[in-house]
DNA sequence: ATCCTTCGAGATAACGTTATCGCGAGAATA
DNA sequence: TATTCTCGCGATAACGTTATCTCGAAGGAT
């Protein structure tokens, strides 16, 4: 196997169709047949061209093909962490696959200027559809994008100055079970941490769990902590929450983030006495002691749904703008359950 | 702000740059060249065509000037999984993004014809380079490619059939780091469970430990147990490691899924008695009780390795294959540290 | 005044594929 | 036997961009 003739020293030249249809005798556009499986090709040309290709190598150039179909059978997915625990976008990895298109993962990484760039991007590259996790508070820059036709799903949270389809969680019914739950278990002073309320999941939570504070004739005061998820900002929270004349028994967690910051700010002595349920699935939360009850996300519901809304408005770009609200589930697994 | 114009049902017809060109007044290759921002561009034409621009809302298609240019701008990565916790593919996508690349992730899923998939796929797409987590066992079908000059790079593992660029941790100096630690600790019984001898890092991870226990005068009977991580299979090696006369006071585990099936296996209080350093990182491995000693690798500088490699690679077809070892290091957290 | 250079813009040909059209040969029909 | 139809393949034009070349005008030197 030799290497291939280098042009002026610079990249190998690969094989084009047109080398095959010389090596094969044969006109391009039957080569074209042959590597798409027209049925119309007689078999001996059918045996000529395969010997080409296997003869020089030939791989089809994806890029022409996109460019002179229009499709490029690729979605994107705009995600604030790839190579992170993400089971929704491993939802997304595989609900896509199994509709033959390939996945375009990038991190927005928490920043408005780097989920623009990826966004605009990927309409440059002319993507089927994008999935987004938005973060930016305003997404009016894509609305040229979407006049131009380009499909785009909301996940987790809706976009601002647009009208796009979006599925996400039922974040006041996942607030409400947790509250619930709690209470169930003979609880009357609740303390909620969670983020800020500049973002929309901490909005609708906090939100939520003064609403529940509330409908169960308690008040309000100290006991509900939005805000940013930093050691500082949340140790004065639980100071507030567990210390003075009524101290909270119980603790709700907004999000993964504020769940992991809060016990390692508790420790594990005073993690275990502490009733806790926790909003979002945490890894590991089997093998923490007490293993962790949270308010599970229905994550590859959610990952799924977008694929198929995004699909479904790539069919058909006319149909309404759909929001899908996926239920929650309480996983009992016992830091949720220490009585009062 | 009005739909654009539909063609006979399908989707909006996108403008171009002869669209641009005609609005403006001026010849297609002028506005190639404003987009370009070639210097050589009067102002009032500059004017003229970003006007046009923004009154059409053009946007460059990038399929075509990949095409056209012939680069992609794209490197792949194949790791078995993203969407999960992967420092490394951070590490390549920050990398990358700093080096002015996109990044195409896909997870390969522990499945060998789905990693063959991924890669073929990605050299038909033209990308300027692969890194890849190698799971299959031969890769020779890759040898065309590279004879055609796509770069490609091996992360954590050699590839075998062809000859590439890697970048791994030095499993063996790892294992022995941490029997050492074990060792210093007065532990004299020490066993290792570990992932199959079939997968690469298993086997040289289970020959260093071999290795290790010899040099200090240890049989190995009993104590090495290299095979698929189940539940069953390692309940059966714990077993065999900690009953009988000379049971071992102190663990080696040799993954990460490893470490997690232990100590799910032993449950809290067995886990609490047993001294155990785990290879790789765990997360949340500082909440655990004790907390977890492990030898971490340095999957940033792997993953930044990776794509300095492939870009070197890029740069210079021709350079020799190189392998680079990236030296582990200990986190000492408190599981190591349990006396004998 | 003429020539040469430079500079900026336009015409046109690629890049590697697929889609449209056409055309020749063989089969089917009158 | 002549005519129509079908079938299978080939020539050629796109897709939307960039690269090469050309060319006219302006400016400086002889």
């Amino acid at each position: 196997m030799t290497r291939a003739r280098r042009e002026s020293g610079g990249r190998p030249r690969r094989p084009t169709m047109v080398d095959v249809a010389r090596e094969a005798g044969v006109a391009l556009r039957t080569v074209s047949r042959v590597v798409n499986n027209d049925p119309t090709v007689g078999p001996e040309y059918v045996a000529k061209v395969e010997a080409a290709i296997a003869a020089l190598n030939y791989r089809p150039d994806e890029r022409a093909r996109q460019l002179r179909t229009g499709v490029t059978g690729t979605i994107g997915a705009a995600v604030r962490r790839i190579a992170e625990v993400n089971p929704e976008l491993a939802a997304i990895e595989r609900t896509a696959r199994d509709s033959g298109l390939t996945l375009l993962a990038a991190s927005t990484d928490f920043d408005e200027a780097r989920e623009r760039d990826i966004l605009v991007s990927m309409c440059r590259q002319r993507l089927d559809g994008i999935i987004v996790e938005p973060f930016g508070e305003n997404h009016a820059y894509l609305q040229p994008e979407l006049d131009a036709g380009m499909p785009v799903v909301a996940m987790d949270r809706p976009m601002s100055g647009i009208s796009v389809d979006c599925v996400m969680s039922d974040n006041a019914s996942g607030i409400g079970i947790a509250f619930h739950h709690l209470h169930q278990h003979g609880h009357r002073r609740i303390a909620y941490i969670g983020d800020s309320e500049r973002v929309f999941s901490g909005r609708e939570r906090a939100v939520a769990f003064r609403a529940a504070l509330r409908a169960h004739g308690e008040g309000v005061e100290g006991l509900v902590h939005p805000g940013e998820i930093t050691a500082e900002r949340v140790a004065a929270a639980l100071d507030t929450a567990l210390r003075g004349p009524e101290p909270a028994t119980a603790l709700v967690t907004g999000n993964m983030d504020t769940t992991l910051t809060v016990l390692r700010q508790l420790g594990p002595q005073a993690a275990a006495r502490l009733a806790l349920v926790g909003f979002d699935e945490v890894p590991l939360a089997d093998l923490l002691q007490p293993a962790l009850t949270v308010v599970a996300q229905q994550t590859a519901e959610i990952g799924q749904t977008a694929v198929e809304l995004l699909r479904a408005r790539i069919a058909d770009p006319g149909r309404p703008v759909q929001t899908v609200i996926v239920p929650v589930t309480l996983k009992v697994r016992g830091s949720g359950e220490i009585p009062a």
